[in-house]
DNA sequence: GGTCAGTTTAACAAATTAGTCAAACAGAAT
DNA sequence: ATTCTGTTTGACTAATTTGTTAAACTGACC
């Protein structure tokens, strides 16, 4: 009942609150095919449920949405956030940004594409995105993501200890590195004529070697 | 009448072949929407036309879509792939892809966004778009990427030039860098703080500042 | 002027899909 | 046992959306 088609995997527990087990369907739906390409009665069919209830728990297709998308702002971005706002030393936030974010994309391969796609289709969500992350405002989170970042960076550039870099720079390749292969999945396996395994093991190995070559970049 | 709403661009101008003035329309809304969210009347008013004149030249949504996705490839792929394959030194590759490759973006700013997130909801089309790409074998399209690059990138490290890499860690990161802030466009805008103008601004400062850092990561 | 092929349109049909609602149901409290 | 509340369902509606078709139109050619 919760396993709706041969190669889908089962999910929540049937005897799961029915609202989570809705919401659960939803989110895999939703990551699957798409804000616009999900129906509300495949999310039903794969929760095990009449597709009047879907409505009776969240109303709307709109309101599940968004439901949907906050989930998935709190399982990608808070780690990320913590490290690099976090007092550890340079290096140590790179490692430490790498894998945990790659672990979590291990678990999540839809979950970049997903938020990419929805970003790109709905551009208005990216200010509710912000407001919804950590509960801050704007500028404040932008400070906990760049201020002591910055302030790392700027420091190791006097003592020559790194070649000099914006944070906001920083940032965006060591993401960019890490986050593409899981957005691009499909095409970085068809391409590198990869199956699933293959992909997961290279994953795992970039842990180290996307590290390496970030710091590498950042020698003096 | 081409122009559908206040903030629509002017795409094709009316006197154009018809199918296509068709086509472009579904280019734009394609791009914006996804293939799910697209609406054909929603082409059909971008372009100027009857909803039924779509289906007269394209007689489905799927085959229209097919059409588009066609177009996205080939507008996406071909430039870097002649760069990578070439026999330029190992220095200008990296500095032509990423000039080419982000002024392509700076003008098909939903591209990314668009070929990830059908990538993703359509995972079968990757093997669509190797075969369709360039006219050649998978096998041939991963000879002429990884082929003479992987060769430029032994002889380097034997000569103490570059630091070793493999050919496909080499394009991933590369492509990485360049794509991802345009696939991500509108959550690096929000958390930069940033508006169209300064967005382009840092793009075009990247042409520089992504062979710059990525080069540097290979010193040995 | 007439006709002919290709183009365009308005009107229509069929299917899909989000959302509603009254009735059935289940379990707890009285 | 009865009632009551929250849950679940089947049947329905309304709207949207893809696709079809016959007729109208247009310009080229005779």
């Amino acid at each position: 009942m919760v396993k709706t088609a041969a190669d889908e995997i089962v999910q929540t527990p049937l005897d799961a609150d029915t609202e989570t087990r809705i919401l659960d369907a939803a989110h895999a739906v939703f990551m699957r095919r798409g804000t616009a390409g999900a129906r509300m009665t495949e999310i039903a069919r794969e929760a095990g449920v009449n597709h009047a209830l879907v409505h009776y728990y969240f109303r709307s297709k709109q309101r599940l949405a968004d439901a949907v998308f906050r989930r998935a702002i709190g399982e990608f971005f808070p780690v990320m956030i913590g490290v690099l706002a976090s007092d550890a030393p340079l290096e140590e936030k790179v490692r430490r940004v790498a894998a945990a974010q790659i672990d979590m994309l291990q678990k999540n391969r839809y979950l970049p594409g997903y938020l990419l796609a929805e970003l790109n289709h709905y551009p208005e969500r990216a200010e509710q995105l912000l407001n919804s992350m950590s509960g801050t405002t704007p500028a404040n989170l932008r400070a906990r993501l760049f201020g002591t970042l910055g302030t790392q960076l700027d420091e190791a550039a006097r003592n020559g200890t790194f070649r000099a870099i914006r944070p906001q720079e920083f940032v965006l390749n060591l993401v960019s590195m890490v986050v593409y292969a899981f957005a691009a999945r499909p095409l970085v396996m068809a391409i590198m004529g990869m199956d699933d395994a293959t992909f997961t093991a290279m994953m795992e190995e970039r842990k180290a070697t996307i590290p390496a070559f970030f710091l590498a970049a950042l020698r003096p």
